[in-house]
DNA sequence: TGTACATCAGTGAACGCGCGTTCACTGATGTAC
DNA sequence: TGTACATCAGTGAACGCGCGTTCACTGATGTAC
């Protein structure tokens, strides 16, 4: 049945909202669009009202989860205090609400056109805030990819280990050689 | 029919060789069992007769991919000639064939115990041998642990990224921030 | 404000397809005599 | 060395299942009068 505006904007959230945490939980292609509306209380066929197909979907729900997520880092006003929380092992457990580069990145060979641009424009605005809260240097913009490139690394090295030991030994190493310059 | 030893010995390598590269090119769960062998000449069922399971072949794969692939790594003398070996265009193409950190570490939060041991086992050993090139330093390890992810992160958001110049520059920034110590 | 009706967000059955796995079967290999 | 037969690597049909998508339908919403 019809519902009314307001409901369906807040539908549309919700399934905005699922997407951003189960996609980056488990991978664009390991989540269905029966999981993905289920979450949000609705249908697999109210995903098709309201974005066209699984893969629109997947490229509203990384825009929405960049525009959520940043949450955690926006207001970090130096390079260690990023740091500290970019690697902290809170990040590391928060898969699902935490730094979308991190959670998708192996995943962007094999996407799309539209979604890999997206994903790209991520690096750079995450290259750009980085850049703005290091101390300088010749090319500010090539250390902080080196900055961008070693955090993600660390996050996502470990995620993947199952050494607990191991995975905090990466951080921490990230974290030493990244705050001594 | 029956098939001799050696002639059976020679299919299963045939399956390991083609499932080490296409799990690299298309992640663990992006290629399916008539992929693997059909890539091999034969038909799904002989993967049951060789491996019992998509799972076990997984697991076998991956050593067989990290005792074959680090070959192009292998006679690396130096850090620096490590580095320019992994953080160059040829490696970042060459998928099917590169690390096996770089190439499945997004998939391994959702993998079973065997197959993400031994890719823990793989990031130590990757340590070690940094550990052994780089000029040392109070806690080697550790640093190599970063140097590790530095080197890792830059590969992956280098193939992640649409943008060929962008891609460049994460490669050559890793390289810069790794080669001045 | 009240009534008649067109709109359309969401439902649920159905589609074709590919997945991982099972299993009866084939027939050359390997072995026992 | 030659014969009879058990073994078993590989084949191909079939399984149940979940995938992304389509579509006729529902019925409350929103609009035109």
């Amino acid at each position: 049945m019809r519902v009314s505006k307001e409901k369906s904007a807040e539908n549309r959230e919700r399934i905005l909202e699922a997407a951003a945490r189960l996609f980056r939980e488990r991978g664009l292609s390991g989540v269905g669009v029966d999981a993905l509306t289920e979450a949000a209380g609705l249908t697999h066929g109210s995903l098709y009202s309201q974005f066209g197909s699984k893969e629109r979907l997947a490229v509203e729900a990384l825009v929405y989860a960049l525009t959520t997520s940043s949450a955690r880092m926006r207001d970090a006003r130096t390079l260690d205090d990023y740091m500290a929380r970019y690697l902290s092992s809170d990040h590391r457990e928060g898969l699902g609400d935490g730094c979308v580069i991190a959670a998708l990145a192996g995943d962007m060979p094999r996407q799309g056109a539209t979604i890999r641009h997206r994903f790209t424009d991520a690096i750079r605005g995450m290259m750009k805030k980085i850049a703005g809260l290091a101390p300088g240097g010749a090319r500010p913009e090539d250390e902080a990819l080196a900055i961008v490139a070693t955090m993600v690394g660390a996050l996502i090295l470990a995620r993947a280990v199952d050494d607990q030991e191991l995975s905090r030994r990466i951080l921490g190493a990230a974290r030493a050689r990244l705050s001594s310059p």
